[in-house]
RNA sequence: CGGGGUGUAGCGCAGUCCGGUUAGCGCAUCUGGUUUGGGACCAGAGGGUCCCAGGUUCGAAUCCUGGUACCCCGACCA
């Protein structure tokens, strides 16, 4: 197999080249022969089934129900919501025919030029059209609401330029979609899924977030606000990495969806959405990785703990192999997953450098000296360190270490995160964090979009969020000297 | 869609400028043996429409024309 990632050096050009080649070869994902598709491998698609589980579960707990929506939208439900089809029509692929024949000419297949759709349809880029418009149907009363539905799908964004995990033609995600009676609701439902998902993230994917408002400029297609969770990856630029939006009576208007309030009279209904995609497996990799590889959190990494053998001859690796699986029974005991690697074909090292790379928390090596001392040599992924420890309790003290490991790791992140914040109140500063330092930086902003437009323009850089948080602060704009009233989070962006 | 780069064995590449035996190297694979506490070694074997099409030539991976795919940078991107 001889892996070997390229230098990383953070915050160069090569970071993006450093991580297509990581989530290659740590086998999680390649390009598929479809352009700006992927392939996602078992690996890789192992630690997403992790998070879809526990996301599915969060979901459950707050009361949402899953549902299924079609794949194809008919191109006249886009057009509905000004604002939501000038958003996406520039991404949309396109389904014009329903049937192929053979070339007359016989150069093969040819698309039948006699099937054409009369209308044609747009393979989702996302759903809320074909929702709210079978919502309609759904709600009358408002002993019909909240609806709170989601739905777990692909969608199809044609993005002229992807990057593997985080921005790819087809994408796997979830979208919530909830219609409520009220206005006050639907915006509590909105903040309750970001919260939903800056817990997941902190706590499971152990990526800090910082929770806050899109600007305008920003904001989701159709929404009237947008919550986001916003993450610092190791290059120094910011990932957005799930939305909630509010999305006020927009929808319901555009697909005439009116219930009969608790009065008697007709009202349109209050509306959400929120999504996270696989584009968090980016922020997974980006966030934690090193030059040996992926730093998988314990909580979701696919294999916890490996046990490697290392011995000479049938004889030893029977022993080792009766230890291994009593120590491996013991962990599963506790839920804990764990491989017993004890392929005769690879040595011990190569072995070592391979779950380093995939990330695997825990390694153990159990050896003759360690059959004899009654002790197994224990590596943390995390620190790169190793000790020798007895195998006395060890299933104990591995339950315990992988809780210490999810918590270091995301101490880490977390530190370098706030590390990465940068309050600046001049121009000239802000053009020097952002070209020497990178990360977010906290400034004031007069708060119209042609500012924000011209700072993009000037550096690249754009409004991540308005933290939810934010401590009302008089100042001065940064690029226009206005007055303004609290800071913003600014950085460059995948 | 602009700028740059690359298509040669499963993967990574050399060879291309300056055309010339049977297209080569490393890794991987298979066989046999020795190994095994940080990416093993020896010996042998298998594996190729040199991206595609056309042209020039006695002869093309190499030169010419056209096409195509992928990668990077930009533009674009709730």
């Amino acid at each position: 197999m001889a892996v070997e990632l390229k230098d990383l050096t953070k915050s160069e050009d090569n970071y993006s080249q450093w991580y297509n080649d990581l989530v290659v070869k740590a086998g999680l994902a390649e390009n598929s022969a479809v352009r700006g598709c992927m392939v996602i491998k078992p690996y890789g698609y192992a630690i997403w089934e992790k998070m879809h589980e526990v996301l599915d579960g969060m979901f459950k707990a707050t009361g949402h129900q899953n549902a299924y929506f079609p794949l194809f939208i008919p191109k006249s439900f886009f057009s509905r919501e000004a604002s939501h089809v000038e958003g996406f029509a520039k991404e949309c692929a396109v389904v014009t025919h329903y049937r192929l024949k053979n070339d007359p000419e016989g150069k093969g297949i040819v698309v039948d030029p006699e099937a054409r759709l009369e209308e044609e349809l747009i393979v989702r880029p996302t759903s809320e059209t074909i929702i709210w418009n079978t919502y309609k149907n759904w709600i009358t009363s408002y002993r019909d609401l909240p609806i709170l539905c989601n739905q777990w799908a692909n969608v199809v964004r044609w993005e002229m330029r992807t990057r593997l995990f985080l921005r790819t033609a087809e994408f796997l995600w979830q979208e919530g979609h909830t219609a409520h009676e009220t206005k006050e609701e639907a915006i509590e439902e909105a903040t309750k899924m970001i919260n939903v998902y800056k817990q997941f993230a902190e706590e499971w994917m152990c990526v800090p977030v910082v929770v806050g408002h899109k600007s305008p400029n920003e904001r989701f297609a159709g929404a009237e606000d947008t919550l986001t969770i916003e993450a610092l990856m190791q290059d120094g630029k910011a990932l957005q990495s799930g939305t909630s939006h509010f999305l006020g009576q927009n929808f319901a208007k555009a697909f005439d969806v009116k219930y009969a309030n608790r009065e008697g009279k007709l009202e349109y209904v209050w509306a959400t959405s929120w999504g996270v995609s696989t584009r968090l497996m980016g922020a997974l990799i980006m966030a934690h990785s090193d030059n040996n590889g992926l730093v998988l959190p314990p909580k979701l990494a696919p294999i916890q703990v490996v046990i490697v053998p290392i011995y000479k001859g049938e004889e030893q690796l029977a022993a080792a192999r009766a230890k291994m699986n009593e120590i491996a029974d013991g962990l599963k005991a506790l839920g804990i997953r764990v491989k017993v690697d004890d392929r005769d074909n690879l040595r011990p090292g190569f072995k070592f450098a391979e779950y380093e790379l995939k990330g695997v928390p825990v390694r153990l090596a159990l050896g003759q000296r360690d059959l004899q001392n009654g002790t197994i040599e224990l590596a943390r992924r995390d620190t790169l360190t190793k000790e020798t420890v007895s195998q006395e309790g060890i299933v104990e003290h591995i339950a315990a270490l992988l809780d210490e490991i999810q918590a270091n790791i995301f101490k880490k992140a977390l530190d370098y995160r706030n590390s990465m914040i940068t309050k600046v109140d001049t121009w000239d500063e802000f053009v020097e964090v952002l070209n020497n330092k990178g990360g977010f930086i906290s400034a004031h902003w007069d708060g119209t979009p042609e500012t924000e437009q011209a700072i993009k323009d000037a550096t690249k850089a754009t409004i991540r969020c308005i933290p939810i948080d934010a401590e009302p602060e008089e100042g001065k704009c940064i690029f226009t000297g206005k007055p303004s009233h609290c800071r913003v989070l600014f950085a460059k962006s995948y």
